[in-house]
DNA sequence: ATGCAACTTGTAACCATTATAAACAAAAAC
DNA sequence: GTTTTTGTTTATAATGGTTACAAGTTGCAT
């Protein structure tokens, strides 16, 4: 697992400082596993330092962004981009309903071969994200499907 | 092909109206395959009527969108939500460069069930989007680097 | 043809993000 | 141990995409 010390070697080498508020913020984005935005991680901070600058928050996540550390990530949720902080590949399950995003893991082997429109690409990384229904929002569904059925029978 | 006409039916019976309007926005996102921003589509329409606004824009955008006609899609370029016009279920590549983002047609299994986590939801569609350089990208990417290694030699 | 509901338009409000400038901290140079 | 340099934080202002609103207009059912 990644630690606060091998991104601040990063930063050194950068010629950039590690500061105590570069610390926390850092430290945060490497153990949440929620894809939180910007206002998420800001809050968090300001449990443990709450003089911290939302501005400062903004640019941290910045850098562990140009650092490859952190990667935003589709947001259908409104409320800003969401980022993604974990360090190994994975893939994405969607709840089109409560809008949650969490991660899964599954083997997926490289595609880019099927395709001859690929074939002059360099592939990276390649991401699968999954759309649905979360077992909870799948139980509310059925429930109100059942409400309306009901209703219409009823006679609207 | 879907055409504006079956979307006016879908239109009609939601109570809604097909304006003059509706049905050239409409028209632009069914025959576009760039995931234009509501700026681009905007731009679009104003070639052909110069009086519609802004907002009439977004609002036919955003009553697509809850018809399931469009999609948002993953914007990594900045200037704004991207839309998805295509009907047909696909797979995207983004160039980490230029920023472009293309269509790919590749067959690809439904994943689901090779995760226990997802055994309780209800998989809706799944997308594959492969992160990468495109051809021309490729080649200014190498040019770049040799660049540096120059300079790099040559004593900094 | 008439009337109502829905639509379009321009403007203003909103909110996430970025830019800016001044105060501040920490390390390097002397 | 100052001074200098460089980078950082902070508050505030600016930006820009998107949405809310109110007034006038239009599609469409009766």
């Amino acid at each position: 697992m990644r630690s606060v010390e091998q991104i601040a070697e990063q930063l050194r080498k950068k010629g950039l400082k590690l500061t105590p508020q570069r610390r926390l913020i850092i430290d945060i984005l490497l153990h949440d596993r929620t894809h939180p935005t910007v206002e998420e991680v800001y809050r968090k901070v300001l449990e443990t330092m709450p003089e911290v600058s939302r501005t400062t928050v903004y640019n941290t996540i910045r850098e562990m962004l140009s650092l490859g550390e952190v990667a935003e990530v589709q947001d259908l949720s409104d409320g800003g981009i969401r980022y993604d902080t974990t360090g190994e590949p994975h893939h994405h399950f969607f709840c089109v309903r409560c809008k949650a995003l969490v991660d899964v893991n599954l083997d997926l082997p490289p595609m880019a071969e099927s395709s001859t429109e690929l074939s002059d690409c360099v592939i990276i990384k390649q991401q699968l994200t999954l759309y649905g229904l979360c077992p909870a929002c799948r139980a509310l569904q059925s429930q109100e499907e059942a409400l309306e059925e009901k209703e219409a029978v009823a006679g609207r």
